[in-house]
DNA sequence: AGTACTAAGTGGTTGAACCAGTGAATGATC
DNA sequence: GATCATTCACTGGTTCAACCACTTAGTACT
């Protein structure tokens, strides 16, 4: 039974705009997820019933339902039968992903972005120096093998960020496979989404990702050594290093734009600089936009 | 179509048994997500379509979807339009919640428990330190009073290891809000998470928590002291002291009941003893049973 | 004042139907 | 025989209207 009527010519040109449409209860998701993180929606507040914000949105109540059910399972949301829908605090409810999401959700030139990155990075930095240490304390010859091999990939995408980030990522999933901890492959798996989620950050990041490669055979190197404290506190200290000069580039002028020199500038200390992250986000609009 | 009968006094006391019944979609998704950790549900392999599945497991269609839904946010099965569900490979795609459903759906006799118990007080001793660390480096004297709050309230809970361990979550909450970063934020949510949906594992870690009310006053007061470099050092090596003992005590005996004395064993050692998770796990049964 | 009941509103579940992609079998074409 | 476009029986995605089950607040009763 045909299902569809046979593409007739006229309607093909008139179609070709708006291919962007994915699924509709992503798009919901999408929209109500932006909404909860930016803090227009605040934590404890009550969403409209599903019947009301079903028809608000324009979507079907089932769709609806099936947007927020990926959102109750993001932390992000939580329902009551009978009772209603209220937002969750995603800061006490939500896991690592939405960290994802939030560094996405905003641009370079958001005043809070800056921070978000430099919390992954950091987050990046512990994941990947203890990764490495418990590589180096229980590796085998088949993982060194494993590994050297995920280097040489990597060699060849030194043009394309996202490639190249992708074959990082590679490395690190057979280094973190060698630290026998499931724990540490799970949580890789929140970065690994990263170059699809977030192209433009992985841009950012791995714009000078050349001068980075000899630092992958120091790696293998440190590992193959056995030394599990040694290899933590170089790792430590090169990751450090390198996202040091990142955030100098990239940090928000606050004098202008002169310090194009300084290099050596203590890790600890460039850390330092970024703190404070806003304690409740700006939440004045009261969130009673109805749009059609 | 009725689906129950209206109760009418004469089935009351029969159904008196069974009150545990939640939420169908719950126990949907629970039913599945276990079927794929436990492996029986191989990775890649392709699930029944939503039809056949929802008519074999006796609910509808869209309840059916509402379970695959949450599966899907978890990052343990990937649908494509026209194509099919597929179960995806947990390891390569779940986040570092899935450690605690993983845990949660051993008992302490299987062999692979401790393997998963071990991972788990090795992210938590990787991110208790760093927390602490960072929490050195930028606290505020506001935080410190937070902090000792917290530590309050937790020595009134030494009698009950679950109340404990929220007291401890709580305590680690406060000074992961010293350590200005979001994401060791949203990774203590996993943690959060445990004394809710994992009771028998903390009953079992916190079993001796009296011996350890007296690490928070050293936590403080390393904090205090604002040497991050040296709050790592110390709160590692502490946490590893208090996991190894209780490993001795929940290993699986190898050589029978001996060994209950030596306790200076490194812990780097003791770790190790722990490795190599099977790659594919049974898979025999093919999932069948057409549950009503 | 306190209790029990009622009713309105909420999320949860269902059935049937239809929309919209996918991919392998089909068949014409070269 | 190999290649290509077409077809069509699948798959998941969405909608509709209705009902079930739970919560809550209000009301009437004691």
């Amino acid at each position: 039974m045909p299902r569809r009527a046979p593409v007739d010519s006229a309607q093909t040109l008139a179609a070709i705009g708006p291919i962007a449409r994915s699924s509709v209860v992503d798009a919901v998701a999408d929209r109500l997820r932006g909404e909860i993180l930016a803090g227009r929606l605040a934590a404890g507040e009550r969403l409209p019933s599903e019947r009301e914000l079903s028809m608000a949105l324009g979507v079907n109540r089932l769709t609806l339902r099936a947007s927020l059910a990926r959102l109750e399972a993001l932390g992000l949301i939580s329902t009551r039968h009978g009772a209603g829908t209220i937002v969750a605090s995603w800061r006490e409810r939500a896991g690592l992903d939405t960290l994802a999401t939030l560094v996405g959700s905003l641009t370079p030139a958001d005043p809070t972005w800056f921070e978000l990155v430099t919390s992954t990075l950091e987050i990046r930095r512990i994941l990947a120096s203890e990764a490495i240490a418990l590589a180096a304390a229980r590796h085998t010859p088949a993982d060194l093998v494993g590994i050297t091999a995920c280097q040489q990939v990597l060699k060849d995408h030194v043009q394309d960020p996202i490639a190249y980030a992708r074959a990082d990522l590679a490395f690190m999933r057979s280094v973190v496979r060698a630290a026998r901890n499931v724990g540490l492959e799970l949580l890789l798996n929140t970065f690994v989404r990263f170059p699809d989620e977030n192209p433009r950050l992985i841009a950012a990041l791995y714009d000078r990702c050349e001068q980075s490669v000899a630092i992958y055979d120091l790696v293998i190197g440190i590992i193959a050594a056995g030394d599990a404290d040694a290899a933590r506190l170089m790792v430590r200290r090169a990751l450090e290093e390198m996202d040091a000069q990142w955030m100098l580039r990239w940090a928000p002028d606050r004098s202008s734009a002169h310090d194009a020199a300084p290099r050596k500038r203590p890790a600890k200390k460039s850390a330092r600089t970024v703190r404070g992250i806003p304690k409740s986000p700006s939440r004045q609009n009261p969130s009673k936009e109805s749009r059609r």
